[in-house]
Parts: C-alpha cells; sequence; structure tokens
DNA sequence: GAGTGGTCTAGACCACAGA
DNA sequence: CTGTGGTCTAGACCACTCG
C-alpha cells in the first residue's frame, strides 16, 4: 500500500491534469484538503511538496496554491543551428515554439562587462579575461521558463551590437561573429541536471527542489578558439532535447 | 534565515563532500542526529530527505543511512559512436568509465520477445510489431547506474546473436546491424528529465523523488526505417552528456 | 528484541498577502 | 485584520533489518 501523502498526490495530479484545476486557479486551502482528505495539514502540505517539486503548482505564503503547467518546450539540436542563422540567436527558436502553444514570450535582457568567472574563463581558455556579458531572461506569458547567459570576450564584442541591450541580434549572432571575423564553425556542449541555486530559483520563480538543466554551449572557430560562451537553465519539466546526428 | 531543514542538510552534505562521511558508511541514526543538533527527528528526517533526492545518501529501514556517493560519468556523443564500432555496444564505453572510477562495472542483461509497446511501435513505425527486448541493468560496485533497453524487430533479430542474453554482441551492435543488411547511417536522439516509475525506482534502488534522464534513441538505415530503439534511463546526477557538432 | 527509518497526528508559532 | 502557506515539535505507531 503506497503512503497516503502519495496518495493525495496522484488525487490532486490527476484532477490537474484532467483539467478539473485549470492553469491559473488555486487550489483549496491546505487546512480545507486536510478535511476533506481526512488527514492532517502536515500530509497535505507534504503532497503538495511533490506536486511543487514536479512544476504541477505553485504556492505562496499568504497567497494560495495555484496551478502552472507548462508544456514541454522542445530544443533540437538541427533545427537551433537552422534558426540560429536565420533569426536572432536562440531568441528566434524561443519565440516561435512559445507562440506555437499559444503563449507570448517576453524578454528581458541586461548587458554588463565583467571579468569572466572561473568557469567561463576555463572554457574561454583565458582567465581573468574581459567578458560582455548578456544576460537574458525567457518568459512565456509571465511564466519564467529559461535563463540564458551568454559570455563574449571583450576583444571581440567592444563597440559592437553584443553591447547592446537589445533583445535579439540583427542578422543572427552567428553572422555577427563571422563580420567580426570570428566564423564559428564548432559547438561543444555539456549538458546536466542539478539543484537551482537560491538565485536562479527566485529568477525563474520556482522551488529549490525543483531540478534544472545546465546547458553548457561553446562556439569555437576554426583554429579552435572559443570565442562564445552561452550557459542555459531551464527547469527540467520545460525542456526536451532532440537531435538528429549522422553515425560515421 | 535559511530553515533550520536546510542547514542541517548543508551541514551533512558539506560533512559528505569533504569525507568527513565517505561513501559506504552509515550515518549517525536520525535520533542521534537530532539530538546533535538540538531538533526534532522530524527535521532531520526532512534535511535527509533532501539529501536522498539528490543522491549523496541511501537510507533503508531497519538498517541505517548510509552514504552513497558516485562522481557523475559522462556521454559524449563522439565517443560513444567511436566505442560502439569498437566494442559490443554501450557496454564497452561504460566499463571503460567505471573503471577510470576505480570501480567494478557489472552487467544483467535478460533477453525477451514481446510484442513492442506504444510508444516503441511509434518509433518502429510498425504498430503490432513483434520485438526482441535486451533489458540491461548496469551497475558499478554494485550500486545500479543505468537501465538501457534495446528494441530491435524480430524479423531482423530472430536466430542472431541479438536473442543471446551475453552482455556484449561480438564485433559490435552497429558491425551485426550491417552484416544483416541494415546498416544504420542516421540517429535520432530525444533526452527528457523525469520522475523514475516505481519499478524503476525498485531496479535502481533509488527513491521515487530522485530525477532520471529517459534518452530515447533510434538508429535508422539510408532508407530511413527505424531499426532500433533503445531506452537509456540513469539518475541525473550520474551523467553528464557531451557532444561536439559542426556549425553549418 | 532492540534499533532503525517511514509515516502520521495535533497543535503551535511565524511570515506573508490581501481586503 | 483574517487566512494563507512555511516551519517545527513531541510523540506515536508501524515495517523493517539485524544480531
Amino acid at each position: 500500500m503506497k503512503p497516503t501523502y502519495r496518495e493525495i498526490a496522484e488525487t490532486l495530479r490527476a484532477a490537474i491534469r484532467s483539467g478539473a484545476h485549470a492553469p491559473g486557479d488555486t487550489l483549496p486551502s491546505e487546512s480545507v484538503l486536510a478535511s476533506q482528505f481526512g488527514v492532517s495539514r502536515s500530509l497535505v502540505n507534504k503532497a503538495l511538496q511533490l506536486l511543487t517539486a514536479e512544476g504541477l503548482v505553485r504556492p505562496r505564503q499568504g497567497d494560495g496554491t495555484r496551478v502552472t503547467w507548462l508544456p514541454p518546450l522542445s530544443r533540437s539540436g538541427a533545427r537551433y543551428q537552422r534558426n540560429v542563422r536565420e533569426q536572432g540567436g536562440a531568441k528566434g527558436a524561443f519565440d516561435a515554439e512559445i507562440r506555437a502553444l499559444g503563449l507570448e514570450p517576453q524578454h528581458e535582457i541586461t548587458v554588463t562587462r565583467i571579468t569572466a568567472p572561473a568557469n567561463i574563463a576555463d572554457q574561454l581558455g583565458e582567465t581573468g579575461a574581459e567578458v560582455v556579458c548578456r544576460s537574458r531572461r525567457l518568459l512565456a506569458s509571465g511564466i519564467p521558463v529559461s535563463l540564458v547567459t551568454s559570455y563574449i570576450p571583450a576583444v571581440i564584442a567592444a563597440g559592437t551590437a553584443f553591447e547592446e541591450p537589445a533583445p535579439a541580434i540583427v542578422g543572427g549572432v552567428k553572422s555577427l561573429y563571422a563580420t567580426l571575423g570570428y566564423p564559428q564553425v564548432e559547438a561543444h556542449e555539456r549538458i546536466s541536471v542539478r539543484l537551482p541555486t537560491d538565485e536562479e530559483a527566485g529568477k525563474l520563480e520556482i522551488s529549490t527542489e525543483r531540478s534544472v538543466f545546465d546547458i553548457l554551449h561553446v562556439g569555437c572557430t576554426a583554429d579552435g578558439r572559443a570565442v562564445e560562451v552561452t550557459t542555459t537553465v531551464t527547469p527540467t519539466n520545460y525542456l526536451i532535447i532532440e537531435s538528429t546526428f549522422p553515425l560515421a
């Protein structure tokens, strides 16, 4: 026999998936649910923590517990490359994806100039180097879905469109690199899953128990020099990664 | 101020990472920890649940709570392809990876013949088709790290080495396909993260709260026919996925 | 049998949001 | 102010593993 809090979680999960509790709805309060299920409030709280970690629901102190549900996006390696050329970086692909789901894409961008943090400097092969840091927060109808941060060596980015806080770069990131004399020919990616930092959890408005993808993308020129490092942090349930590749 | 249970989790996490509690050690019991930290046992239990979900620790009823920690493996797209040719499927790459960490690789394999489940049949493009199902459980020094299941259409696999319950296929999976007249030239992969089913959690000996990678690999011949579907289920903290690809 | 973790309760106090 | 979720306690009973 399954523990009660798991049964309760399943009942609520089913109610949400079936649409009985639609996205945006506020669930009955924990006290009410407790009496409905005939259990203590602690148990209901434990059940709701499961749903929170799954991203089905978002409780807020003082306010109630709201249903927050988003179908997963997809990130195709092949499509990614194509869109990068056609539009302004990941923005184009993201917009299309979100719109296809009937949601409204939004962007926030901040551009700063900093010395590269250790892990980024490692990838760029230049410790202590100055970089332009383009930090974007992508939202779908007000729900934060992704934190994308690009690091570009200042010697490349200084005085270019990379330093403009525009949501997209006209003509595309890759072509701007080419124009500046640094055409990218190869990319390296490292995908891991971890728990978010408190800062990331705050910006993504998720529970610290909800795991996130941490995708590191490094773009290199023909001589093997890394000229672009981009990290993407996304709650795991918002993303499915797809790719197609030839077998040698 | 952080909640107490989070502080406790951090203290224990640090103690584990520093080696004060080495892998294999049994932690002090919850009652002992409770009195050490001056809190109720419920709180210690909650703190340990965090570490359990992270995979740092594995509690067992009746027995104590043991430290189970494994550094992440890596799964490189490029290396994967090379090893597939040189050795017997993922086995070779897995063995090398595990041995490099000073651990002992182990394998369990069961081969059955079934009608393809719906999602697999979708990929193979043949509903109701009979398939040979090679189901492997990979362990590192007794710790289950991966469930790998391959589905091969029975019309291809019947009477071949695919039906042998050997841990590896001599000469490699890909070359056997080529020998049988189905050379694979392209692969499609879909990576998602989800919570394990109860069955998977059991086989992997993990908490049902610990998220897993679900990797779907489809191998196709030149005419676009899918001839191999392999699913890999691995706790997220055991795996880092790396790949290198050219930019068009 | 003794000790472990798993579950659950009843109640408490707090921080917070909204009317 | 009221009601919400967040945290925490003290204690209970159970299922389990081990000697």
